[in-house]
DNA sequence: TATGAATGAGGCTTCATTCAT
DNA sequence: TATGAATGAAGCCTCATTCAT
């Protein structure tokens, strides 16, 4: 009989989109529909109102989570901030052991991905936007100066997120390792990688 | 007519063992263990007589494949191949994207081990053992002069093991990317991190 | 067409709960909760929407009973039933050999709670409301005149609940005993012990 | 091929029973068999050597346990301990708050015997031969002039089991209530049941 | 007499999803 | 748009008992 309205939906399903979220930083991909429900205060039936079925939320998280982060990166590159700092800082918070919840999400993706199609997709289509945005920000920093000109820029791209998944891994693997000590290794690392040369 | 050879029970236990082995590449770690006594032809509640838990054998499990790796990098020592040539051997088996079943295997346990305290446990031990057999061969490699006397065993051990992380991920991320182009990339890598200087 | 009753979702409780305590009766404590849920009739499942658990269904339904008994008491008293005559004819029906079934999941409670902590405190609390409940009522006969006022009402009360205990005990121990002949004793002792003095 | 030595197997009947019922003791009727064969240090095959089922093992012991309850008894008369003394010492102890495992034992099987013919018949057969042994116990005591000649046996003999059954169940049912305090009334009551009058 | 491997039914509980309202 | 009742398959594990040796 309502009309439905557009904006509203968006909305709701954002709503429980950040339900999921917080429900799958506690519980991994396991969490279930119900905890989910009661996270975003709605029935459970309800939810399929908004989505087909629980895969179809994760798909819709990973793109989100995506957008959110390709929005960041090009808003600091927007904002002036030379493209090695973006990318090290970025580096940074991806790697931050106080997000430790969401390298398990990340994990269980990938570990999915071997078995399900949908998600090797989803998995590789984000990878590819991923690398595509990290390249286009090396390539911005080589026009600037800022990154050494003889640089690949797909290549180095592809580097900075095994990077990213290896420091990740080496977080749980070994917590105690001076875990500053590591950081600022790779950071070196990187910025001899791709700085520009004297 | 007494006594039964414990024999018997180990090798009904690796029997089991390799079942769940196949059932885990097929399902992850997720596999019930329904599967896995079907797989192993026993009766379901016969498992637990060489089981305590699902825990327990996975944990076998473990330990077994690092048993395994540990017993295969010492041959090949003891065999005379040079550190390096083992090292990069053996990092080319573990990324090989043949067996990307198994690293849905070691990514389930990287996400498990944020949220189980026993299978950080797991995972940490582990990982501290296989840090500690690397750094061993680079030592030995060291004093066969075959590799950089100049490089921290330890801290290089902890190096290689995010380039497998890092490769096994990329092969699920983007497994189109010319495979042996970024392993050979990374083998150049390696050898001229590790290599003697002339 | 939105909210649904809280009234329906108590009645199917109810009628869950009706169903368990005909399965218990019938095969004690240990009745399945398959059994309860074919009882009920409802899927397996199902029964988890209206009770977190088997024990929870348990301490509902023993608190469902204490109520029960506690209104009839109650009523029987406002109805204006002399004191003696309302303790008399519940002692009578709780030792009743044709509710033989009733005794048994008493007895399975008292053995359980030496065991889980949580029977214990169900048991425990329950069985101090029976007490106080009866303390009110002798004290109620006492102030009528019909009790004799030099009984101590919490320890009348605690005999009362043993004489029921053992009467039930008694029941099954020697169900050929003449049972309205131990019960005629009984009574007049009790008569004796709690009836005012002429 | 081995002659059965009937002596060696009455004794290893005997040692099974006794870890039965340390079993019993710890985890009620439910414990398991295999939980019987490890404290017996038995196989669990050769459990059904001895037993035909583990409902036989429950029957042996309470067939053992009332001989020896029997056998205890008969001596303290044989040694000329006064019936009464004889009786509330046997009291005392069967209501002891440190044995509440074995009141937890005797209620589960009250309650199995709503329930299993075979358990009813063990029951009663069982709680017969303690009447009649009590009330022999009684008689003798007023052949002494120990006790009041005007009791009648059996019926005392009742009563005296009823009193034990009530005071197991109300160290469960209120075990703040100052135990001493409950055991010397009821002490007192029954000395002044029983006892010869001046 | 003794072992321990083996069975398989059954116990409690979880969960994604559907349906009537 | 929204509810929450309802499903039923599946999951892990326990256990009394039997069987081959």
């Amino acid at each position: 009989m309502r009309k439905i309205d557009p904006v509203r939906h968006e909305q709701k399903r954002r709503k429980i989109l950040q339900a999921a979220w917080r429900c799958f930083l506690r519980n991994g991909l396991g969490a279930s529909t119900a905890e989910i429900c009661a996270e975003a205060v709605i029935s459970p039936g309800h939810l399929y109102h908004y989505f087909e079925s629980k895969d179809a939320i994760v798909a819709a998280l990973a793109t989100a989570k995506l957008d959110e982060a390709t929005e960041r990166i090009k808003r600091s590159i927007t904002a002036g901030v030379p493209a090695l700092d973006t990318i090290l800082s970025e580096v940074g918070q991806l790697t931050d052991s106080r997000r430790r919840a969401e390298f398990a999400l990340l994990f269980e993706m990938l570990a999915e991905s071997t078995r399900t199609p949908a998600m090797a997709r989803l998995l590789q289509d984000s990878s590819r936007q991923v690398r595509k945005l990290l390249a286009t920000v090396l390539q911005h920093g080589q026009a600037c100066g800022e990154i050494d000109p003889t640089v690949e820029p797909e290549l180095a791209a592809s580097v900075l997120i095994g990077v990213v998944d290896a420091l990740r891994a080496m977080r749980l693997r070994a917590p105690d390792l001076d875990a500053s000590n590591v950081a600022a290794l790779f950071e070196t690392a990187v910025r001899r990688l791709l700085g520009a040369r004297a």
